[in-house]
DNA sequence: TTTATATTTCTACAAATATAGAAATAAACG
DNA sequence: CGTTTATTTCTATATTTGTAGAAATATAAA
């Protein structure tokens, strides 16, 4: 039978999380290039509001994927190499 | 900068098809046993309509994810290996 | 302390999605 | 042919989601 673990949820929320193309983007951007924080994302992306992209960010953060180093008033964000690894490893070829 | 290309877009079908509980378990439920039916799906997942079980089917074989094969008024899905592991060879362990 | 910058939260809304019943299609069988 | 079985398409609906403006929060800088 098929099992709903924490393993399955999670690959659902990932792949839930990559399975939007504004988010995939993000993921691809940070995967190419470490510690970017909110506005370089914003500034690489077009025409996306900050309350947006916050809200993107959050949900590719829930699940695990990126991981985030916070800098006084700045949020630096990369990949969790682990994860992307483990259920997209399509992100770091 | 981050490309839209086929691969990309394809990434995103396949991650938006396996971002939804019922779809991975199908998915993962072909990953165990090839060559199911609809109906062998449909009697292996606890109350899913027909109706609801061939939509899902089709977002999973318009990304690619499953093939199928037509044999009478049989239809046998089975997971694309090539693309599974591509992009989510979490599915195959 | 005032001002500017970075990010989040709140609120709202239009669009997308998951769901299933009913009808339609298609193939096999009596 | 008429019936049964397998699957899809149509239609409708409730829920989720992506979006962004405005307000709030937080840190830094002048």
């Amino acid at each position: 039978m098929v099992e709903d673990n924490a393993e399955v949820r999670q690959a659902v929320k990932v792949y839930k999380a990559l399975g939007e193309p504004t988010r995939i983007k993000i993921a691809l951007l940070l995967t190419e290039e470490r510690n970017l924080c909110c506005s370089d994302i914003m500034s690489k992306l077009e025409s996306v509001a900050g309350s947006t992209l916050s809200h993107h960010l959050k949900q590719l953060t829930d699940c695990g994927l990126l991981d985030l180093r916070k800098d006084g008033t700045y949020i630096y964000y990369s990949v969790n190499r682990d994860i992307a690894q483990k259920y997209a490893p399509f992100l770091l070829e």
